[in-house]
Formats: C-alpha cells, sequence, structure tokens
RNA sequence: GUCCCCGUAGCUCAGCAGGAUAGAGCAACGGAUUCCUAAUCCGUAGGUCGGGGGUUCGAAUCCCUCCGGGGACGCCA
C-alpha cells in the first residue's frame, strides 16, 4: 500500500542479490539507502540515492553502479523510464495502471489508508497538559494540549501502542495554598467578610464556586478549627473541583486522556524514596554544595549542602539536588519517580510536552530518565513555545486584572474546538504560534482550516450532485474502487493520486520526528491540488468531474474524489477536527 | 557566565533526519465566474537560506565560530 516502502524493499533485495552475483561486497550498509519522490517531477516519480550512498564502500563509481543497479530495476513489472541522473540518482517512474492501482488500494482501505506499522505495537506514553490543579486552563495550555493530543493520534496511526496521560501535581505547596483559599472562599460562602484575599493565595473569581460547594457538601463544618484539621480534606475537595473542571474544558477541545497519575499518590506510596534508595545504591547521590547560578544576583544566595544526584554524569550540565534544605523532597525527586514509574508500567518510550519556560528541565530529566532505566528508557520532550493571542493584530490583554486570564474555554466557546486545534498546529512546536482570533475565523484562503475544511466539503458537495445526475452510481468507496479507473488519464489527475500515495510515508515520517505539523501541510498540499483541478473544469469542460453522457469517466472521477475526501478525512480525524461535510 | 530554541522572499512560515535549479500563503501586479460551492483557481515579480570556516560526491539541513532575537538557569512548581 506504500509504494515507497515496497520500493525500498525491492532495492534492498535488488541490493543483496548484486551482492549475490559478486557485483558488489557483502554485508554493505543499507540503512542510508532511501526511496524518495524527487523534489523535481520532471526527474521521475521516484527516485533513489543508493548508488551514490554505497559507491565508497563499494569502491565503484556512483554512475557505474547506477548503471548496474537500472539494468536490474528494469526487471520490474511496472517500471518505466529509469535513468541515471546528476551525481549518481537512479530516477525512474511506474505505469499509469499501478497509480490507479493505488487509487483503489486507498478507496478499499478507507480511512485506515496510511495506517502504518513502524511502531510495531510499541508502548508509548504520552504526557501532555499536567497543568497545576489551582486554576482553569488558559490559552497557554491549549497548544500543549493539542500538540500533545495529536502527537498521540498520529502515534497511534503509526502503529504504536498509545497512552494519553496527565500528571497532577497535587503535591507541592501550592496545592496547600489552593485549600486555604478553598477555605478562605468557604467562610465567604458561610457569611463571612473576607477583604482581599491576601497576596500569594489565588485570587480568581472561580474559587467562590470551589468554597460555595464545599459550604454546600459540608456546612460549618470547617470553621474555627484549627488548619492542620481541615487542610486535607478541603484540599482534596479543592483539587477534585478543578481537575473536574480541567476535564470538562479538555472535553471541550476533544481531548479524553485515559491517565491522571497523582504526584501525591507516588510520594504516598513511597516512590520517591525508592528513587532515592535506588541511586543511592548504585553511588550517583553525594552531599554537596552548588555553585551560586551565575546570571541572577546572588544576594540571597548562601552555599548550602545538598542531596545531588550526579545528573552530569548522564549529559547534564550541573548535578541536581533532590532534597530541600528542609530535608523534604523536590519537585524534581517527585518528577524522577513519576518517570520511572511510567518505566515501571512498561514504557520505554516517554514522550511529554512542555511550555518553553521548562527548556531548563530537559537535560535533568532526560538524565533521570537514562540513569533510572538504566538506559532503557528514553524521554523525548516536545516544547511548545507561547502563544500571542491577538485580535485583528492587537494583542489581547492577557491578564487584564489580577487574577483574570484569558482561558481556554472562553477562546473555545469563542472560535470552537475545530479551528483551535487546527490553528495550534499549523506551526512547528518550536516556532512561536500568532493565534488572531478574528483571523482564525475568517473563511478564506490564507486560514488554513477553512482552505482543508472547504476542500473537503467540496469533495462532499460534488458526491451529493453526482447522487442526483447517476443516482445507479455507487458511490461507497469499495464500489468506486471497482469501477473503470483506467479512464483516469489527465497528468493533474494522475499528479493527485501520487501525491494520496505519499500520505503513509509523510505518516511514518511524521511519527518517527514527533511533528504532527507536518500533516497540516500536507493536508494543504492535497486541498490545493484538489482545489486546482476543480477549476480546470471551468476552463476546459471536459475535466469536470460531473460528465454528463459519460456515466464511466464520472465514476472514475468520483473515486478520485472520494480518495481526496478519505485522505483529508483521515489526516483531520489525527487532530481531532470534524472533517465537514457541506459549509454553506 | 552556562544551557536550550529561533534566524529562509517586503510579511507569516514550510523545507520530508544531507540530495538535483530553495517552496507556499499574504501583500504587489496581470488574468479566470452563463457551468460540479470564485470560501476557489492560473500567471508575473520577489532570496548572498544571519556572517565566516569545516566535514563530503553533495550542506538551508551535520560540526565549529561569530552576530542578532527569545527563553531558562540552587531549596518555586
Amino acid at each position: 500500500m506504500n509504494l515507497f516502502k515496497d520500493f525500498q524493499a525491492k532495492i534492498d533485495a535488488t541490493l543483496k542479490a548484486m551482492a549475490d552475483a559478486g557485483e558488489l561486497p557483502e554485508g554493505l550498509d543499507l540503512t542510508r539507502v532511501t526511496v524518495e519522490p524527487p523534489r523535481d517531477p520532471s526527474h521521475g516519480d521516484f527516485s533513489t540515492n543508493a548508488a551514490m550512498v554505497l559507491a565508497k564502500p563499494a569502491g565503484l563509481k556512483p554512475r557505474d553502479l547506477a548503471e548496474q543497479l537500472v539494468v536490474r530495476l528494469a526487471e520490474e513489472a511496472g517500471v518505466t523510464e529509469l535513468t541515471v541522473a546528476g551525481p549518481g540518482f537512479v530516477n525512474w517512474r511506474v505505469d499509469d495502471e499501478l497509480w490507479r492501482r493505488q487509487l483503489a488500494a486507498i478507496l478499499t482501505a478507507g480511512e485506515r489508508y496510511g495506517d502504518s506499522d513502524v511502531g510495531r505495537g510499541r508502548k508509548v506514553n504520552v504526557e501532555y497538559v499536567s497543568a497545576n490543579p489551582t486554576g482553569p486552563l488558559t490559552v497557554g495550555h491549549a497548544r500543549g494540549a493539542v500538540v500533545g493530543d495529536a502527537l498521540a493520534g498520529l502515534l497511534d496511526k503509526a502503529g504504536f501502542d498509545v497512552t494519553r496521560e496527565y500528571y497532577i501535581n497535587d503535591a507541592g505547596a501550592q496545592v496547600d495554598t489552593l485549600a486555604r483559599t478553598a477555605h478562605l472562599r468557604y467562610r465567604e460562602a458561610l457569611g463571612e467578610t473576607i477583604g482581599e484575599i491576601p497576596a500569594g493565595m489565588y485570587p480568581g473569581e472561580y474559587m467562590k464556586e470551589v468554597g460555595e460547594a464545599l459550604a454546600a457538601r459540608d456546612g460549618d463544618r470547617w470553621l474555627g478549627k484549627d488548619e492542620s484539621e481541615w487542610l486535607e480534606p478541603v484540599r482534596t475537595f479543592a483539587i477534585d473541583a478543578l481537575m473536574r473542571r480541567v476535564r470538562d474544558d479538555l472535553e471541550a477541545i476533544g481531548i479524553q486522556q485515559s491517565v491522571f497519575a497523582s504526584e501525591r499518590a507516588l510520594v504516598d506510596a513511597g516512590a520517591v524514596q525508592a528513587v532515592y534508595d535506588s541511586l543511592e545504591s548504585r553511588g550517583l547521590l553525594y552531599t554537596g554544595v552548588l555553585e551560586p547560578p551565575k546570571g541572577k544576583k546572588p544576594e540571597d544566595w548562601e552555599p548550602r549542602p545538598q542531596v545531588l544526584f550526579k545528573a552530569t554524569e548522564f549529559g547534564d550540565d550541573v548535578d541536581r539536588p533532590l532534597r530541600k534544605s528542609d530535608g523534604s523532597w523536590t519537585y524534581f525527586a517527585n518528577d524522577m519517580a513519576y518517570h520511572l514509574d511510567k518505566y515501571r508500567r512498561g514504557f520505554a518510550t516517554q514522550i511529554d510536552v512542555w511550555g518553553a519556560d521548562h527548556g531548563g528541565y530537559v537535560k535533568r530529566m532526560q538524565a533521570a530518565v537514562q540513569a533510572l532505566s538504566e538506559g532503557e528508557a528514553r524521554l523525548h520532550i516536545v516544547l511548545c513555545q507561547l502563544v500571542k493571542l491577538t485580535r485583528a493584530g492587537v494583542e489581547e490583554d492577557v491578564k487584564a486584572r489580577r487574577g483574570t486570564f484569558v482561558t481556554l474555554s472562553e477562546v473555545t466557546e469563542e472560535v470552537g474546538k475545530d479551528v483551535l486545534r487546527f490553528i495550534m498546529l499549523t506551526r512547528k512546536p518550536d516556532a512561536p504560534l500568532d493565534f488572531d482570533l478574528e483571523k482564525v475565523m475568517e473563511q478564506s484562503k490564507d486560514n488554513p482550516v477553512f482552505y482543508v475544511q472547504y476542500a473537503h466539503a467540496r469533495a462532499h458537495s460534488v458526491l451529493r450532485h453526482a447522487a442526483e445526475a447517476f443516482p445507479d452510481l455507487a458511490q461507497a468507496p469499495a464500489a468506486l474502487a471497482e469501477g473503470p479507473l483506467h479512464r483516469l488519464t489527465d497528468s493533474q489527475e494522475l499528479g493527485l493520486i501520487k501525491l494520496l500515495a505519499g500520505w503513509p510515508r509523510l505518516v511514518d515520517s511524521a511519527a518517527e520526528a514527533y511533528e504532527p505539523h507536518r500533516v497540516a501541510f500536507y493536508l494543504n498540499d492535497v486541498a490545493a491540488a484538489f482545489h486546482g483541478l476543480w477549476t480546470k473544469g471551468k476552463d476546459d469542460t471536459s475535466l469536470r468531474f460531473l460528465v454528463a453522457d459519460d456515466a464511466e469517466l464520472t465514476a472514475a472521477r468520483l473515486a478520485l474524489i472520494r480518495a481526496v475526501a478519505l485522505v483529508i478525512a483521515s489526516g483531520l480525524r489525527i487532530f481531532g477536527v470534524e472533517p465537514l461535510e457541506e459549509m454553506r
């Protein structure tokens, strides 16, 4: 189904046959041999660099090796126009008939087209959002949420066994502060005048609801009591309330993670102590004093001996503390326990999606995972740059007044989940993203969401018209696949098939690079090719999809249109975006 | 001071783990609508890929260095 892979396998086999025949040395390293479409389509449909890569180890001239390869490949069925070009590329095309069969295969596979087995069922854990349960999600969280979810969808399509996970930071000092804020709001709900929310607490209005709900559940039970009595139950209550809200916000943009891992539960279970013991027994801990940071004013800096992890042995820049000076665990220690836990749950491949402000944390976490898994696990971190929220070019006031934010749910309500999701995926995570509330709603081609959606809707519009004009023509993909595809002969039609044929290849490469945004750009290309073909029918009526007096040709073209819609839908599915069938 | 990310057309960005003559959209200019959705399409113009070295058959891509922009830098999470 993936022609590029098929040819890759054929090239490999051919090279091995050449080795057997003594034309090449035994045991050549073929890993750098690739089969890809040449950048310039006039060179051919396929191209391999085999001759150039192998020339040196084989002790041959690239072009000579290429010529030998050509002789062998010429025997392959359907291969035409074999040429040697440039420094030693071997280019070829395949029969139009082979492309048409590819179209049939796409239709037969339906939305499963592009599914791949590069993941070989390996378990992957994608952890994203993981916002502290101390407030509603903001637009700042949205990007990581969408990127993480789309990445999970992409890996799933590429054949990985994906778990979508959220890490709840419910153990630090901030959740005690949350509890105190909730208690204050609770007293307020019971009629006390509380005045300004003290600095350092969470001033947001959203805490009022939490206080009210607590009052409704527990009445005056926690009034006038010592903090030691209510802190824990109120904390639990508040965290639950906020996490419920987080889940609601996430669900509103189509995200449902299956695992919500609790930091507190890990700490309580002694997982951090276990990390400590394990590292200590392996001689990876020592007590030392860190150098003061260079950039910051070291005014309140005093050297303190701390328990340090030898992170530098695993590629980090400095060793990292596990205990605070009061003896409690650092956040890093807890995080180590969490990542070890993921490894123990069978995730040798872990992906964390973080905001760019955590960039300084990457090396130490990777060092930790390497140390804890004794080199068995790999942690990949996707850093998402910030989102600049604007409206018609003017920057939105992100914090209009103290304690208020532009929340994710506000934005979701305004632009809808599909627009939000797609736009967040139109830039690579490393690059900052402008999100203009007005522009993303524009219905024009400089808005990629509408451009792609419109292509899908347009395809379905044609299918609807076809159903009226040709009521006897079966439109199910499987039926169209059986149709007279030999009637597709126009170079632009075949070009579109070739583009669709690249979908599995794109899925694989995007998944391997952990870059879901590539899907967005690909879908844009497919949409452009389709729109182009559509408009060509305006100038040249013989190219119109519906040909009144030729049901056969119409059937063939509908097959192509159906395939376009399928591929777009399958791409949008990865993104969690609904493909629209009508956009009037 | 150290580390990470970024630097590609006037603007916003792609560039598929090194490939052949560097691409798209916007903006500019010129065209296409009796007809499947013009929410679209076709064409023209626009670039020392930040600078300089290096690696090799071949570099926007990898390495070094410099310049510029952003971010992070003990016990916060």
